[in-house]
DNA sequence: CTGAAAGCGCTTACAG
DNA sequence: CTGAAAGCGCTTACAG
């Protein structure tokens, strides 16, 4: 038999139905400590009797842990982003974590609320995914409220002044490196879309040093948000209007465009299609982060492409060592691991 | 002056420090009660100084609350589910709550098991979108467990024998006027991409019906995973292999595809491109959801889209106001919430 | 193997 | 306005 109505059982009530303390019940039920199998029989039957449901709220209480950790991250429908979350959500179920996911929206004062929250509800751990470059306010709050607290990761960005440990990809290299192709087909003059305030830098960095290495000269009319007023967001909406502007301004007459995420793409490849553009004859095209529909595309859409598996595999593990042994020397603390990017060339720049 | 150690002080510590009882201490920090102007300073002062951060564990234990609400979705990489999934964060977030998210990969143990979790941590509410069709296993757990105890809504897909909440598109009409729009224009063999044993049965029936109202015969060769076997998932890959297998088949021999759901989409568009086919000229098309790059896409795909956003927003609503107003007529609470969906007809059925 | 008691960090009547 | 005390539901030494 069991009863069903609304009362949420106790280990009190589970303990007085079976006979017994509530420290033998909770033995039983918790699995710790020793009992005799009569008496653990007699526990397990007044448990399921009373549809009795642990209260993980007073285990914690005691224990000290929660089995929850915090991710945070700009925008969870960025592909990108929810391929992180999945994965790292699997990895850590696995350990019996759980994950609270926050969306920021790029926004620093909800990044830092969701900090102060998710530290009050005691989570076991957390990974950021910041939008923000360096930001000073942030690394302060950050290092204010948890440092050598609770662990803590880094990944997709580094935050400046922060010695967390950090999981990133080498962004520099990626737009390096595409750059460097386009400039090789005979590109010289390469639009970058991307948002300057926002938390692309280290890519914008790796264009200008394929520039400098191939003697062609910095037009600063070629970055990102030249024209467009307010950026920051880097979506697509962004994307399809720094496109658009890029590619009717008479200042800027590009021959290649890079998008510098995967958003950001998106949004490039709805304005040359609707500018009525062919690629890679009008404009080559280079985009951040491999997609699914990127074969599909017509011509195939060459990209930057991004380990963002292994990233989330690596996080997972290295805040899940760090959850088990808190105490580390600072050396391994503040370990930076960078994972290559790779250039998958289809179509789109003519190759 | 900020005291920064590792220790975490509590509510005690800062009343020692401000000369008070804890009591008070806690009105102050807590808001609640009545205190001096003057004992209020000296108690932040002394909080600030510890750097004091409530422990929301001991907080949730006397309050019976814990301001968190879990969402469990079969994958959140698909980005039906991660629209939802930012929306109803971001809903919820307002209102003080925190958003635990759990994806189930289409398995229902892991659904169970996270069910069960989740109530242990005494979350405030439940929304399920669940992976299945009316399931009975996961019915009786659902039932058995919750139902009554803490508000849980049903989101996406109704579990069949539950009387709960439910807010979901309706299925049944999308792919009937999708099939429709296909009849109309002369097809009559017409492939659908979805898995029958899976969670789209609403919408093969809409298929099943059009074709009937309009006195074309049923082959139930042209329906889903004939040929190709273990059909669950419903991802990319999946609809690839189906694709492929519909148009290279010479027993289905279709002249339009229609695809059940988003990542069913993608893939299928994969095998088009692959086999070398023109849409629509070789394959009519017609996907589900619409995407970023659908207008793109030459050319552009015609879609059933569903208003994800309003199902988000619903939802969240409702939720909110089940878990201020826990009792609730049964009427009410039962209702089910059906939005239409739309048909965005673009270029790949050659209309 | 088992029980009585203390305690985790708060909130909340109850007095004063 | 303020404090002493009880209690939320567990776990964990400490005895026996």
């Amino acid at each position: 038999m069991v009863i069903n109505d609304k009362k949420e059982y106790t280990i009190k009530d589970v303990a007085i139905l079976a006979g017994v303390s509530t420290a033998t019940a909770g033995r039983v039920l918790g699995g710790y400590g020793s009992v005799s199998s009569k008496t653990a029989r007699s526990v397990m039957e007044a448990a399921q009797k009373l549809n009795y449901i642990p209260n993980a709220i007073a285990q914690s209480m005691k224990k000290r842990n929660t089995n929850t950790v915090g991710l945070i991250v700009a925008n969870i429908c960025n592909p990108y982003f929810s391929t992180i979350a999945k994965a790292t959500e699997e990895h850590l179920a696995k350990h019996g974590y759980h994950v609270i996911i926050c969306n920021t929206d790029e926004d620093l004062d909800k990044e830092i609320s969701y900090i102060k929250t998710l530290y009050e509800k005691r989570i076991d751990g957390l990974m950021i995914a910041t939008a923000f470059k360096g930001n000073e306010k942030i690394s302060e709050e950050i290092g204010r409220i948890y440092d050598g607290k609770i662990p803590t990761l880094i990944i997709d960005r580094e935050i400046a002044g922060l010695s967390l440990p950090t999981v990133t990809s080498d962004n520099f290299r990626g737009a390096y490196d595409a750059t460097s192709h386009l400039i090789r087909l005979g590109h010289k003059r390469i639009g970058v879309i991307g948002t300057t305030i926002s938390t692309l830098y280290q890519r914008v960095d790796g264009y200008k040093k394929a520039l400098m290495d191939n003697g062609i000269p910095l037009d600063q009319d070629l970055i990102a948000n030249k024209g467009v007023p307010n950026l920051q967001a880097g979506d697509v909406r962004e994307g399809k209007e720094i496109a658009i502007h890029m590619l009717t301004s008479s200042k800027t007459k590009v021959t290649a465009i890079l998008a510098l995420n995967n958003l950001l793409t998106f949004g490039a490849l709805q304005a040359i299609r609707e500018l009525g553009l062919k690629i890679p004859d009008d404009v080559a095209f280079i985009g951040w982060d491999d997609f699914e529909l990127a074969t599909v595309m017509n011509p195939p859409v060459t990209v930057v492409n991004q380990s963002t598996g292994d990233i989330a595999a690596i996080a997972s593990s290295r805040l899940l060592q760090m959850m088990d042994e808190p105490a580390q020397d600072e050396a391994d603390r503040n370990r930076k691991v960078v994972l290559a990017t790779q250039l998958i060339v289809r179509g789109s720049c003519g190759a």
